[in-house]
DNA sequence: TGATAATATTAGTATATGTTCATATTATCA
DNA sequence: TGATAATATGAACATATACTAATATTATCA
């Protein structure tokens, strides 16, 4: 059965099925924009509303809003509202991790 | 000094610099591509010649060459001569494992 | 309820990206 | 050296992406 490799480990199939490769490659996508990932390293010390993340990072409230978005449909962000200021936050442990790891090798080298 | 943050460890820092920047979200932009997470992901088995590749993965030559570039400029891969034919795998431990790690996640959920 | 503060959305634009075809390079071997 | 096998490159194209200004939504509170 060349065809057939399910008692493989995933890591291991020479062929990833669709479904895999599109979360794995949309995950690494939201990770390969330098505004993503200002905002995500932000967001390592805790909860920031969007203007926070605005005016910290010195970018448009729209542009922080839209990237915002893009993380949530991910489900890299979660946010809280107090009254009419939404606090985001981050809401993947992996992918934090992943990035502190890249981020720190990154800067070792 | 609260401008100052010199002895903080690199993940900590609330404002990358350009550089680090720059560096990871390449790296994550790399990965960030079905075709090269195939290709990579295929690398993960060893040495593949250019048309190797191009015929496991369903790929033209030219796709594959162009993504074996790209990945060559950020020293993902290496190759090796033989002949005519050069043999490809890859060349960064520390990114092949991220790769491993979210598709071994991405499977498991 | 009406004004407001905070955020989200829409549309437009410029740039980046990925693929393909056609062709150029390169090293090998008869 | 000339033919070839393997790979690289260039140009063109379609699509995706990120940002911005302007405006719409939403929840809150006087």
């Amino acid at each position: 059965m060349e065809e057939s490799n399910g008692n493989m480990s995933p890591e291991d199939k020479k062929e990833l099925d669709e479904e895999t490769l599109f979360v794995v490659s949309q995950t690494f996508k939201a990770l390969g924009d330098p505004t993503r990932i200002k905002i995500l390293n932000l967001l390592f010390h805790g909860e920031y509303s969007v203007n926070d993340i605005a005016v910290t990072l010195h970018l448009r409230q729209s542009t922080v809003s839209h990237q915002l978005r893009f993380l949530k449909n991910l489900r890299l962000v979660k946010y809280r509202r107090d009254g009419t200021t939404l606090y985001y936050s981050h809401d993947d442990v992996h992918v934090m991790n992943v990035l502190k790891e890249t981020i720190d090798h990154a800067c070792h080298h």
